[in-house]
DNA sequence: TTTCAAATAATAGTATTACTATCATAAATA
DNA sequence: TATTTATGATAGTAATACTATTATTTGAAA
């Protein structure tokens, strides 16, 4: 038996399901590899309309636009890393043993998961590292808000902001540590690949050590 | 006497020095109203030229596109910051009240300095807040970077990197520590506005509560 | 099996953006 | 006074971010 992970997306993202063919799972798949390669500027629905081999308002029949279109892909990574998360903590009794799995969940760079056919979860994380943030810093952060787009990042924040809390009941700021872990993990290494000198992190340029410096903070704070 | 404060600029990141005429001080005038009101996405040279009364030939002349402008008033920023750092800790002994002055220099919501006539810093603090990683968080930062165009931002990192060695000799991660309180300073406060439930901050919406957590991660961490 | 609706392809068109180019004029300077 | 230099006015182009129309294919219901 096959398994396939589904990640339940908000239906506001998009104008029709991408899940439910074939083009849809097309424009996920060459969305990623062209924001991967060229970054979210130069993304438009022309070049992806060309590298699938369909027509521009063949995508438009899926997404509004190409912001909501990055949105979806988003939220779909942080669905995913929630599933992972709460996948490889199952079990784990010492909630400071299941921080630092969060920890390197979100620092270590991320192999392609094969249950996901359309979708390279390697990819994924290098775009969330450049790209993650253009999601809310926006004009209109306040009506995507209203219309719940940024409800799996909230989720994960919260789920970790659990995990904080059972280290340390009396930690005052469970939500912000959380949110710093997972904005460090991902700004510290791309600092880390084009402004090293904005880390310490030597010219190996391995994620291991940036695990080492958010274990480092996040321990020495939550401590009793 | 009146003082007047001149940053030095890189000056790969204009044509014409914007400081030199009125225009081009008209320039930076109207561009840090226009983004801080409507956003980076939203801003043209054409809506900045018809906000000052000039073409958008005329703005072109100064900048070479959008994207340099950005980066040369979150330089001006930069660099205005280092100049307050400086002035605010000189005299002081003890690197913990120095460190703790850095917070709240990066978290308080910054008041208009008068010795600069053409630049609102108040406003400049809300572009960081929302623009300011779109500075390089793009395709071609390995160029700008070559080019000089983040040495302020390393520059101010490097200073608070040597005030959190001051405290603690030992600790491992000061470049990395002084980044995330940089960004984490602006971050919690963009999360605090727009996205609450990433933090646990009060609906007061008070900065004072973002330097207490920055201080209680930053000095839990490098304390001995 | 036919029929009918839904999805897609092909093409065209528009307003805006991000520029470049040209030329005339005003101001500053040598 | 001659001449550089900055600005203003206008025009033009390629690309972007869409919208609209029509024709064709496909797949499910009658």
């Amino acid at each position: 038996m096959k398994l396939e992970l589904q990640i339940k997306m908000n239906p506001s993202l998009y104008l029709r399901d991408p899940e439910q063919s074939e083009l849809g799972k097309n424009i996920i798949k060459h969305s990623i590899q062209l924001i991967h390669d060229n970054g979210f500027e130069a993304f438009t629905f022309k070049k992806l309309a060309e590298s699938i081999g369909t027509t521009e308002a063949g995508v438009y029949r899926y997404f509004e636009n190409k912001h909501k279109l990055l949105v979806y892909i988003i939220s779909w990574y942080w669905g995913w890393i929630q599933f992972q998360l709460s996948y490889q903590t199952n079990n784990i009794e010492d909630p400071s043993i299941k921080l630092k799995k969060v920890i390197t969940l979100l620092s270590k760079n991320v192999e392609d998961d094969i249950t996901t056919g359309h979708v390279d979860e390697a990819q994924l994380h290098q775009i969330l590292i450049s790209e993650g943030s253009k999601a809310y810093l926006t004009n209109h952060v306040g009506i995507d808000n209203k219309q719940q787009f940024f409800q799996p990042y909230k989720d994960l924040c919260n789920a970790i902001g659990e995990i904080i809390l059972e280290c340390n009941p009396k930690y005052k700021y469970p939500h912000s540590l959380a949110s710093t872990i997972i904005e460090m993990a991902h700004l510290q290494n791309f600092f880390m690949n084009h402004l090293p000198s904005l880390t310490d992190f030597s010219k190996s340029k391995d994620e291991s050590e940036i695990i080492k410096y958010l274990e480092d903070l996040v321990f020495n704070t939550i401590r009793i």
